[in-house]
DNA sequence: GCCGTTTTCGGCCCGACTGTTTTCAGTCG
């Protein structure tokens, strides 16, 4: 039987295709069509073999007859012969190179052809011989840069949760605050769109006096070394490795430099051959219309200019929101204002820190309305999860909590656990006693496909499990998701009516915003949970509604912006 | 290789910075 390709995999192997055409030194267009392709099937949602049997695959935007064709075959035997030929011609380890950076598919083709060379190893030890200068094009600096750039990939790490990058970012934006003549600083980048994962920090600096604001930015206490210095940019990286771009354009450019910062590449990609159809050139500088100038201090003004709505940071991935403002229907998104509880978190009743009150009173501080208070059971021994007898004794604490606060609904659930073989941790008679139940894998996560996602389905159809937990238990940098099969799994929550949680912890932020998209289309239930262990962990919040955001989700998506009373009615 | 209320062929975003160059190519975002 032919292997089967997921997602994922397939967008790999063509990613893969347009790195080899580059390096072979195709026209570049042909590379760009396949990774806009790949970008596409990555964020799908939906299983590409779905679409490849039941429809066009066609449909997913920028797949046309040539990569339709080739996807048929790689679908329906396992194999691509097209990559299997250009695979002869460039070596797996002549694109491993591409990882080194500041160097590109030119470097790679010349330093290949000329010195043999297939591995990152041989690079260095041919820049250490002082061989690499010796190539035309190539001279000292070149070699020293290129040996740097292989240091900086050994030690640097892959990309970092927005939840870690976020505090970096916050404390050097303060420190850029500091500088005279400084405005406005804001982060830019994946950090603004709130993606899952950033993989450098970029900020932004409104001044009409760039200068002082550089010289401060290379000299902070987290800078290892400046690696690019000019006029309006820098880029400095840090002791842990991370790169961070500065861009520095006064206040009337201000607008310009953040839509163009924010990105994404795509987006803006798009919204710059909107432009030319207007007869307008768009860049981080403003709008020019043949020696015209027309600036843009605010962002918004980027947008108003082309005729489109504002688009907020986190839609910016050109996966339909162009279009969408163009016609003036974009979502209303899910904001944090709306959110009125958090249905799951966690307390020194199980592996929490805090106890039910704490919980409660930071509950309270935050504006919420209720709480869920919903610890883990019996068989997460590891979690000192709850036996049915100590979870009648929290019963109990939890009721007495809840008579001090009138204004306040406090809550009982509890997580419960999906078991390695399928069952759920309690029986029946157990689980109609509590109001919310959410049930979760926290075991088995390496099972086959058809067995985890069996394991869910079977909870998802429980009339008493309200919630599915952390669906897919990815840990970000830690643990890949499981095979579970989400799009099914959606399908049955949306006719069961079983909501789906969008976990806010930073390296979890699962259910992933592709799926929140999907799981929204298909009139699935959604709540974003805090999984607060700490009172402090109540604020990941804001990283779970930036998911839902991301997933194009709208407060009427999501039950806890509900009142206490609708939610409970809605989960009976 | 994709795509089309200006096109089924001829376009395909725009600029900063660096290095090895005498006017520009490569890389990156």
């Amino acid at each position: 039987m032919a292997r089967t390709w997921t997602n994922r995999e397939v967008a790999e192997l063509l990613r893969r295709i347009a790195d080899m055409l580059e390096i072979k030194g195709e026209v570049i267009y042909k590379s760009i069509a396949y990774r806009r392709a790949a970008d596409n099937i990555a964020d799908l949602g939906r299983d590409l073999r779905a679409i490849w049997r039941e429809g066009d695959l066609r449909e997913i935007p920028g797949v046309g007859q040539a990569l339709s064709k080739k996807l048929d075959e790689l679908l329906s035997t396992g194999r691509l012969r097209y990559y299997e030929k250009l695979e002869e011609e460039v070596p797996a380890g002549v694109l491993s190179l591409l990882a080194i950076p500041d160097v590109g598919p030119k470097t790679v083709k010349l330093i290949w052809e000329r010195l043999g060379i297939l591995s990152v190893a041989e690079v260095e030890r041919a820049a250490r011989e002082g061989k690499l200068r010796q190539l035309p094009g190539l001279g000292e600096k070149s070699e020293q840069r290129i040996l740097r750039g292989i240091e900086l990939l050994h030690r640097r790490s892959e990309r970092i949760p927005l939840g870690t990058a976020w505090p970096v970012a916050r404390e050097l934006l303060a420190a850029l605050r500091q500088v005279l003549g400084v405005r406005k600083a804001t982060a830019a980048g994946s950090l603004r769109r709130m993606c899952a994962t950033v993989g450098d920090l970029d900020l932004l600096v409104s001044s009409s006096s760039p200068a002082p604001v550089m010289q401060v930015f290379g000299q902070l206490p987290q800078v290892e070394r400046v690696s690019l210095s000019g006029e309006t940019k820098t880029t400095v990286i840090q002791r842990n490795g991370l790169q961070v771009d500065l861009r520095v354009l006064p206040p009337e450019r201000y607008g310009s430099l953040l839509q163009y910062f924010t990105g994404s590449k795509s987006h803006n990609v798009k919204l710059r051959g909107l432009a030319l159809e207007q007869g307008l050139s768009l860049s981080e500088y403003g709008f020019k219309r043949g020696e015209e100038e027309i600036l843009c201090p605010r962002e918004g003004d980027v947008y108003r200019m082309l005729g489109l709505q504002r688009i907020p940071p986190e839609l910016r991935e050109d996966r339909g929101e162009i279009e969408a403002a163009a016609e003036g229907r974009l979502p209303a998104l899910v904001t944090e204002g709306d959110i009125r509880g958090d249905l799951h978190c966690h307390t020194d009743w199980s592996d929490g820190a805090a106890s039910i009150e704490e919980m409660a009173l930071a509950a309270m501080e935050r504006g919420y309305e209720y709480l869920v208070i919903s610890d883990h059971t019996q068989s997460l021994g590891v979690a000192n999860g709850l036996t049915p007898e100590r979870l009648k004794e929290q019963r109990q604490e939890i009721e007495r909590v809840d008579a001090r606060y009138p204004d306040f609904r406090l809550l009982q659930g509890y997580e419960l656990e999906i078991k390695a073989d399928g069952t759920l941790d309690f029986p029946d008679d157990v689980l109609a006693e509590l109001d919310v139940v959410i049930a979760s894998v926290h075991s088995g996560l390496r099972q086959e496909r058809e067995k985890i996602t069996q394991r869910v389905l079977n909870a998802v159809r429980n009339p008493h499990v309200d919630i599915i937990g952390h669906l897919s238990g990815r840990i970000l940098g830690h643990r890949e998701p499981s095979e579970v099969d989400i799009p099914e799994v959606l399908r049955e929550a949306a006719k069961t009516g079983t909501i789906i949680e969008i976990n806010s912890i930073p390296d979890r932020l699962d259910l992933e915003d592709i799926y929140v998209r999907r799981a929204v289309g298909l009139g699935v239930r959604l709540a974003i949970n805090s999984d607060a262990h700490s009172v402090g962990g109540l604020d990941m919040m804001r990283f779970g509604i930036a998911t839902a955001r991301r997933g194009w989700a709208e407060a009427k998506d999501i039950v806890n912006t509900l009142p206490v009373g609708d939610l409970l009615a809605l989960i009976g």
